[in-house]
DNA sequence: CCTAATACGCTACTCGAAGTAGCGTAATCT
DNA sequence: AGATTACGCTACTTCGAGTAGCGTATTAGG
């Protein structure tokens, strides 16, 4: 499902993730995430749709590699524990914010509520690596890293969800003095 | 769009709304949002598709209505600042943990992301009575009562959407002494 | 060079759910 | 009685996800 094949025999696969990953976040930006169909994204990709099926087994999955692809590398985390969870918030705000990353997120964070094996898919690919480097980072309980995450998630997809726009800096802020009141120390 | 009409020519609208509301609440807490299709929820409801149709404009529309109607009357506010919003907090959190409801609620919200009129929707008549009430309430400006909106109401819907179960209530009460950290005074 | 193996692009299909049209019938008011 | 509106039903359109199968292209290895 991903890249270069490491099997020896038959054609290889042609180098096209990352054009697909950015026709999807063309075409999510323009139209939508449900405008986006796997259709006009292969079109946008200038390939077809089966051979995106051949490569992704449902549009949540192409679009969570997607997202991880967007949203890679981690950010950085320094020995500044509030300095460092702000960068991080505000980091996550801005990817937010990237034209087609939010309205994708939110559009597959929807889709996996009605789906349990795409959910499983957001929380073991996308959540589990966050969750990891914060309980490594911050050293506490798997419990408070998790409301950590849906915290900082849940608002940020909410105010995109309920405006169709991301969260504005100054609102970005304020929520990190909030959050920061908690886990800031 | 409800209940019984004002003219008064006609034969008058069967009084089942709260009968849809039930059904609606049933099937989607039995089969998800997302098999909560029209033509079942009619038949849960003993009436017919056309008939929703008739009453509600879209699917989207009857599930705000029934969120509206399983959300209503507004939790009790009482001088005690800290203990009314804790109160409110707990409040929200047990009506999107009853069967249904928060299944409903995060179903709309994703359909909402992608459909303006939709959001429209949402926002009007969800969320506008209680962003009036809490701006009355604590006397603090709209950006501050919609960042507390979006963080309570983000943080559950993404728990809800991320286990696909409502939040257990050590975190609801972790969640509440955060919040109130910033909002309580 | 030839063959096996795999990927590609394409057309055409199935399936399911939202939403619509139209009909005959039922209930209510004047 | 007649006008008016709602109901239940069957049938339909539309659209998008996902699939099947074909001919072709590209690679590795004999």
């Amino acid at each position: 499902m991903q890249g270069t094949n490491t099997s020896s025999a038959g054609r290889p696969r042609s180098d096209l993730n990352a054009v697909v990953f950015a026709a999807t976040r063309r075409t999510v930006d323009e139209l939508g995430y449900a405008g986006a169909t796997m259709d006009r994204i292969a079109a946008a990709a200038g390939t077809a749709k089966t051979t995106l099926y051949r490569r992704w087994p449902s549009k949540g999955a192409l679009i969570i590699d997607c997202l991880l692809d967007a949203f890679s590398p981690m950010p950085e985390l320094t020995e500044d524990r509030p300095a460092s969870l702000a960068g991080a918030i505000r980091w996550l705000a801005g990817k937010i914010g990237e034209p087609g990353v939010g309205a994708a997120f939110a559009g597959v964070f929807s889709d996996a509520v009605n789906d349990p094996a795409l959910r499983e898919l957001l929380s073991t690919r996308f959540q589990a690596p966050y969750l990891a480097m914060l309980r490594d980072y911050l050293g506490e309980s798997e419990q408070r890293i998790l409301l950590f995450i849906d915290v900082i998630t849940g608002t940020l997809l909410h105010r995109m969800g309920m405006t169709g726009r991301p969260m504005e800096d100054r609102d970005v802020e304020l929520m990190i003095d909030m959050v920061l009141k908690t886990f800031g120390e």
